[in-house]
DNA sequence: TTATAATAAGAATACGTATTCATTAATTAA
DNA sequence: TTAATTAATGAATACGTATTCTTATTATAA
């Protein structure tokens, strides 16, 4: 590959002048920057960027540190960051934490030295931020999301999705509804405030499993949640995310329990798992890709607009979800 | 952040000795080293990456271009692309086309002018590809999860999934055995190739539909596709992948036809769709981690092994696949 | 015409690092 | 003791670009 200098030998200018042409700034000579054209386009030449990145001290570059990518929700994200990413000229370095949280740190590192212009991060652990915040001081830093305190972010409301489905649930007739996820996740303390809101009752009998017996649902599992289901007449349940609802789902029907007839399930996520099912899963979406895009415009402003005018201001973003009904409930 | 001119004058010596100092050479008195190392640490120095790819002419930096993220089987191979890579301190500047060959070319051009030392691609049009030939020249390149003639590639041996799939459903019994993808694909001639050496017939019939239309699959195309194969008395479908085959699974179920017991289904991909279906579906794996960690691998080697006696070998790697028998078939 | 301003282009410098070159000090060999 | 090595260090340079500084040329104003 051609540099600057070679291009100018060989046109006959100095390298000056091509960085000049190159740049489209206006004091060259029209005949000259013609030439110099020609030959910049006869050798395919293109700037080195990194020698760009050294001397603007600006990378174009954006970290982005996520737990996995497994997770199906977590592509569409980074689909959508990457693509509004590039719209703006910026690429993507990718790195992932496997949820460890030293790797989490290892990576911040990494970028910093990268020199990336700003970061968005999925933090492994929410309870586990100092890290997040000293960069934050160095470097724009976006939040993904997750709503998470003194940071920029952008997040769906966990807490409004929480009332919707009771709301919707309740509204259906239901009045003993069960929930299958994390306690004081904001999920639950919508879920939970509207059912009380309506007069009905949660009791711990309603939180029918925590998401750790999920990840290894056995068979003794799979009985032990249908013998709760039967024994507190659970008409409805609210899970925390798609996979774990199908699981339910599946589970329930090899019991001959009919959904949504005898039980509704209601998923988290809206992935395509959703259409897959049978019944098709009725599911909170979450608008990954505006998160995607609204996270990357936040962050590009940030790092465009240095003026310290902005210095502490917060952009933190709440995203409504969506209840995308469909057969499961 | 500091550099390293910085730390060089609060410790009062060269810059020259501090780089030496980081880079581990010998020739520093263990006293300044010591101290050196004092003040690197105090301010948590890290050398900038991007003055040390300008000067060493290498970036560690991996391209990766992708058509897309979000069919789940992406993912995987990226996840292990980027555990591979950073196990080798290599980073992942993560891009994709859309499936738009323009695009494509463009993500080259970008990937090229940032310096990274290698690229990992999955083209977006496999009969399309004098753009990749090209920069192979100038630039280590690996084809990810396809095959392809005078390239360096890891790919599932799509062949012998054929041969693989129709085998395993002939010794269940099946003759009249349905398919649902591309003509010409290799999944389909090994597929083929097997059923014709077991003395069973396949025709026209037997295809029973391309992928294009799976993309916007109506209830007209449902009924449609039923009749088909109620007319022709097939026994058990190959699908092209997982998603596809999901869909006709419900499909089946919602004309009441029973899977497997009087259509078996088999898809291909054994992504994390295959437990949530119900009967769970048989899947023909792909080894994905192993694609991905396998593409790395060879990149590296290639980027760091710049000796002229492996100039032109082509590491061509099939890998092969795995029927992962669950319910469906 | 002459003084001044505007234009065009090359030369020089900076970015942050690795590395080579040069110098001095310390060690060893004779 | 002196010459020859070796070790330790700073100075100088290169990487490829953008930008500022200079200088020469041309255009404009007086």
């Amino acid at each position: 590959m051609k540099t600057m200098k070679e291009i100018a030998k060989i046109a006959g200018v100095s390298q000056s002048t091509v960085s000049r042409v190159i740049n489209n700034n206006p004091n060259v000579d029209p005949e000259i920057r013609k030439k110099v054209l020609e030959y910049v386009k006869r050798y395919n030449y293109k700037p080195n960027r990194v020698a760009q990145s050294l001397v603007s001290n600006k990378s174009f570059l954006i970290g982005i540190i996520l737990p996995e990518i497994s997770n199906p929700y977590f592509p569409e994200i980074l689909e959508a960051i990457e693509e509004e990413a590039n719209r703006y000229k910026y690429n993507i370095v990718l790195s992932t934490t496997n949820g460890n949280l030293q790797r989490e740190k290892e990576q911040i590192e990494m970028l910093l030295s990268r020199r990336v212009d700003g970061l968005i991060i999925n933090p492994t652990d929410l309870s586990n931020v100092e890290h997040i915040e000293k960069i934050k001081k160095i470097l724009p830093v976006v939040i993904c999301a997750q709503d998470l305190k003194d940071f920029d972010f952008v997040s769906v409301d966990h807490y409004l999705a929480g009332k919707i489905v009771a709301k919707y649930l309740i509204n259906k007739g239901h009045i003993n509804i069960g929930y299958i996820g994390y306690w004081k996740d904001k999920k639950f303390t919508g879920f939970y405030e509207e059912i009380l809101y309506n007069g009905l009752k949660f009791d711990q009998r309603n939180h029918l499993m925590e998401p750790k017996q999920m990840y290894e649902f056995s068979e003794e599992d799979a009985n032990e949640l249908i013998k709760k289901i039967e024994r507190h007449k659970i008409s409805a349940i609210y899970t925390t995310n798609d996979i774990f609802a199908t699981r339910i789902l599946n589970n329930l029907q090899r019991h001959n329990i009919q959904v949504p007839k005898e039980v509704a399930v209601i998923g988290f996520d809206n992935t395509l798992l959703c259409n897959l099912t049978n019944p098709p899963l009725t599911s909170v979406a979450q608008p990954t890709m505006e998160i995607g895009s609204k996270c990357t415009d936040i962050l590009i402003k940030k790092i465009e607009d240095k003026s310290s005018e902005n210095e502490g201001k917060l952009e933190q973003i709440f995203l409504p979800p969506r209840l995308v009904i469909r057969e499961s409930a």
